[in-house]
DNA sequence: TAAAATCGTTATCTTAAGATAAGAAAATGA
DNA sequence: TCATTTTCTTATCTTAAGATAACGATTTTA
């Protein structure tokens, strides 16, 4: 964290002392359907997934990767839990109760305006997330994550990539051999 | 606003002293691409649409309606705007300077924890229409906004609908007139 | 009010995605 | 290490969306 802001010894005592650090093995699943939990996840190494299961079939809709946090629905709003979340890979991470959050948010005043800041370019960033999907084909939006996230491709097993897409694992396989084709001529 | 939250006078009266009351004509434009504004804007009345063009083909990816603000990406990060922003409908609504929002939430403690607790909540239902939009086909996507938002069906151009749930015009009037088969049998 | 522009629908053709099946490759675990 | 499971790819068939064109209907505006 202090490598995006700075704090006093203060600070780091409190966020230490809380004890919210956790190493995780890959497949563990952090969140189920269902459950009412009130944790928010950052992730300080690894990859975490979110994923529905509608009809068996699992849909991936969001990896969080290094310095990527996931506030739950069901920790916001308070209610069972509509989706699922699990480790892609071994991942450290901190794990703490929302009101957590909200408590270092009041003690320490110099967090609040950055965090409206924060909040917004957040919200902003989603935005304009959704505004590339919406607007892009399937294969526009291989080719924009292949730009924007090529780790992710390279880290994340092709089926839940397939999901994270908007389609089912065959068409991924399929659209990556066009490009493939096209590329060659 | 004081639906939402009790004002004090004092507030009332800064709020009404900034003068920030537009009345807009449907079609005005009240954003261009690669404008620099930094005003975000809150619906009272009406109805106004964000959207791209691309090849000259407009692309419409969100409308903002009745108590909905808009907060656009270039007034966040100061930087010129990537995409259109217009009137549906003849629209009420308040063109504020985004550093008004932020004075605002300086000057009254009391709006500090509601806006983490509303940006948190706006961020999770932004993300929960996102993971619909992805997990849902064009059809899904079609009979979920006719559940959540028959409004906008009725007040918005189909054209700009189509781009909305993500197709071209003549997809979605096919679409519907599939459905219009379907619930006859 | 008349002409022009915009809008919604329908039809045909093309293209790509979904459904299903099957087989090879890689990872996992006992 | 070897068997099992998971993962990825390929192929075929079906279905639906994109491209293009055309035609009224409605709206705009000159």
């Amino acid at each position: 964290m202090s490598k995006y802001i700075s704090l006093t010894e203060d600070e780091k005592d409190t966020i230490l002392s809380l004890d919210i650090f956790r190493s995780v093995k890959k497949g563990t699943i952090l969140l189920k359907r269902g459950q009412k939990s009130r944790d928010e996840y950052f992730v300080l190494k690894g990859c975490i997934r979110k994923y529905y299961i509608t009809d068996g079939e699992e849909k991936t809709t969001a990896f969080f990767t290094e310095m990527e946090g996931l506030t739950p629905h069901c920790a916001i709003n308070n209610t069972p839990s509509e989706y699922f979340v699990s480790c892609v890979e071994d991942t450290i991470l901190t794990v703490a109760h929302i009101d957590i959050g909200v408590e270092l948010f009041i003690k320490f005043p110099k967090l609040q305006l950055m965090c409206k800041v924060l909040s917004n370019e957040l919200l902003a960033k989603q935005q304009l997330n959704f505004d590339e999907f919406k607007i892009a084909s399937p294969e526009e939006r291989y080719l924009n994550l292949l730009q924007n996230r090529p780790d992710l491709i390279q880290r994340v097993p092709q089926h839940q990539l397939a999901s994270f897409l908007g389609m089912i694992p065959q068409s991924l396989s399929r659209l990556r051999a066009r490009i493939m084709e096209k590329s060659k001529e």
